[in-house]
DNA sequence: TGAATTCATTTAACATGTTAAGTATACTCG
DNA sequence: CGAGTATACTTAACATGTTAAATGAATTCA
């Protein structure tokens, strides 16, 4: 298989994992949006309705969303009152986050409708399999990882 | 499981495949770059290349891009001067593209460049257990659009 | 201690993602 | 034929992705 020309279009990982990602959240966006609300704006409410209070730079980790982003948003949150920012008093580059009650009632008003989606999607396709997805995905990405960290 | 306040955060299978698909695209990005080439640039020329001719829906389709991506691409490449544009007779809200000389010479330049990088990730990751994820993609990504096409 | 380095975050610049609206051409059907 | 509708892009506007550079604070270490 490889030795052909150019591998198939159909077998480029990275579009397959968009396509899949695709289709899932194809489902997502309009309910999300008609909270008013984007798909990393959620990533960052739901980071940080598991925590008290949360540097950016976990922050970033938890919402898988590079710093810059990740800066725009949390302007905007901040803006719209869902989050709060202060300072942490051992190191005065940090920025610790949390969120708001208003923010706090936002994520307990958009959780549902996440996990609704979600068990509709996990019933379709089947608990059995989308355990199995995730095991291969948590491997792959583990694997690669790993070896980038060991070659540098 | 369904029974939660709310999924864990490593249960969200969006996030899931966006790590995965990063971990891929981590490797592939720094060589695009080199070549003065986005993901997205070479997704086209990679369409494109296995087509004498092609219009821009059917180009959208193989590049899994949505429209308005797909037209500023196409005005990049055409302003490089990798592809070319013509107009359909049969359908004058139609335009055809197809790879220029220097657009098929950018294509053969990078192809070893990806098939090189895509050999290496399945040695790592072992092809058996690529083809099953490759597997169990599809089949995730055709369940869900069988019942959004069912449910309308 | 203080210069050099590292770290956390932000800003900048440009490409793409996403939705809505616009434009021109093709089709449909009375 | 012609009004209405559908199709194929294109443009617009705003959010995010990606890389590089800037800023300011902590850390290291000669």
């Amino acid at each position: 298989m490889s030795g052909k020309a150019l591998r198939d279009f159909e077998h480029s990982l990275p579009m397959e994992l968009l396509k899949a990602r695709e289709a899932a959240m194809a489902r997502f966006r309009p309910m999300l949006r008609e909270h008013g609300l984007t798909e990393q704006q959620w990533r960052v409410i739901r980071a940080l309705a598991e925590y008290e209070k949360i540097d950016a730079s976990e922050l970033a980790r938890r919402s898988f969303l590079l710093a810059p982003s990740l800066t725009r948003i949390l302007q905007f949150l901040e803006k719209e009152k869902f989050v709060s920012r202060s300072g942490d008093s051992n190191d005065q580059r940090r920025s610790v986050f949390a969120l708001t009650a208003r923010g706090r009632r936002l994520f307990d008003k958009v959780a549902p409708d996440s996990e609704a989606l979600y068990s509709e999607m996990e019933s379709q396709f089947g608990v059995h399999k989308l355990e199995q997805l995730y095991a291969l995905l948590a491997e792959f990405y583990g694997t690669l990882d790993a070896a980038d960290r060991a070659t540098g």
